[in-house]
DNA sequence: GTCTATATACAGATAGAC
DNA sequence: GTCTATCTGTATATAGAC
């Protein structure tokens, strides 16, 4: 179980039985969690037999752990911060954060976390591999970016790796507990322009240079 | 099944079948989730039959919801602001804040909001419950608190209500995360120290009244 | 490689004696 | 109320034909 998670199974082609296998299993064990879902709904779903399943996973840990990966490939680079650059502080961090809630509260990143958070016991490296290509490649882009504004002196940020993280700590506030939890439904555009605004407001203020 | 979500079970009194059952559920679900824990086990942990069991809980289930219900009640409490309201406002929330992350990190709310996040689809109303008498809870006492610093006049804090969801992002950074994802075995009194300073500066900083 | 059919194991839940 | 023993369904995984 552990040996293959290091080694990063390539992207079936599209349209192959293992792609079909994977589309299914991403679907089923996202919506369902790993213990819900049986090998049997993988195979239908996918319109193929078990036997064809079990040809190309040797067991259900192993499509679990191949899906999670597949999804998280699926979901990277939400957050290039390349034209940011040139924007003005406050609405660069606007920017930032308004793509960092939809990606956070999309029904796909919702569902992964979840799995991933209900099997990280059983599958440590599993949520390794789910953290270091989500949250902490998210953080590094903004600790970058945080300590170029540092260098420009705009803003005054000793520690800018803790400072990214207070940012998105900052956005992340209820909301995701409340979306993980599935205590709210949806979130009106409005909702999500009033926390990013009040992010932005109070970080910026926090760490304004000392006027002096 | 969500029947008797709304009706608070009583609690057993300690030593009974129930109580005993209920600690064997308790154990076994936080450490494993609910897909990995047989009734088999409980009733074998509870040095207690399975007939026993059904005797008291008429199914998984309901022995499920009971348990976390059960584990809700024993961890409340835990962030009392009574004798917060004389101190000074940056150690009142340092006190606050190193309170919270103590209790965040704990293994049992740590374990219980993996379960629960694990099975808000399936249960639904017992995410509900998790969320009003765990993070919901905490929310309102620290938008009560919050309120009366700005009636004092010592932060300068619009929306309280806001603002208290944001002390406590600032607080989790990515440490719960790091944490629920098994990232991290456990935390040095000195990182936690550091985070809460960090982020009553930021807090205390980005609230401070316009100096005019 | 892919299928149908099946072996094997264990889960949740219950019957019936005490 | 509590136990031992068991029913019944279903899960993972495989055997063997095509």
């Amino acid at each position: 179980m552990a040996e293959m998670m290091g080694v990063v199974a390539p992207s079936p082609e599209a349209g192959s039985k293992p792609a079909q296998i994977l589309e299914a299993a991403g679907k089923l064990f996202l919506e369902n969690g790993y213990g819900a879902v049986s090998m049997d709904a993988v195979a239908k779903t996918a319109n193929v037999s078990k036997a064809t399943l079990y040809a190309h996973f040797r067991s259900k840990d192993e499509l679990f752990a191949a899906m999670v990966a597949c999804e998280c490939r699926n979901q990277m680079g939400t957050l290039s911060c390349e034209q940011v650059s040139r924007l003005d502080v406050a609405d660069a961090l606007r920017l930032i954060g308004r793509r960092f809630m939809l990606m956070l509260l999309s029904s796909k990143a919702l569902a992964a976390y979840r799995v991933v958070v209900a099997e990280a016991h059983r599958f440590p490296e599993l949520a390794r591999a789910f953290y270091e290509s989500g949250p902490a490649h998210s953080h590094a882009q903004m600790a970058a970016y945080l300590r170029d504004v540092d260098r420009r002196g705009v803003l005054r940020i000793p520690d800018a790796d803790l400072a990214a993280e207070q940012f998105f700590g900052l956005l992340k506030v209820q909301i995701h507990t409340r979306f993980i939890l599935c205590i709210d439904p949806q979130l009106p555009e409005s909702e999500i322009e009033r926390v990013v605004n009040a992010a932005v407001d109070l970080f910026t203020k926090g760490y304004a240079p000392d006027p002096r």
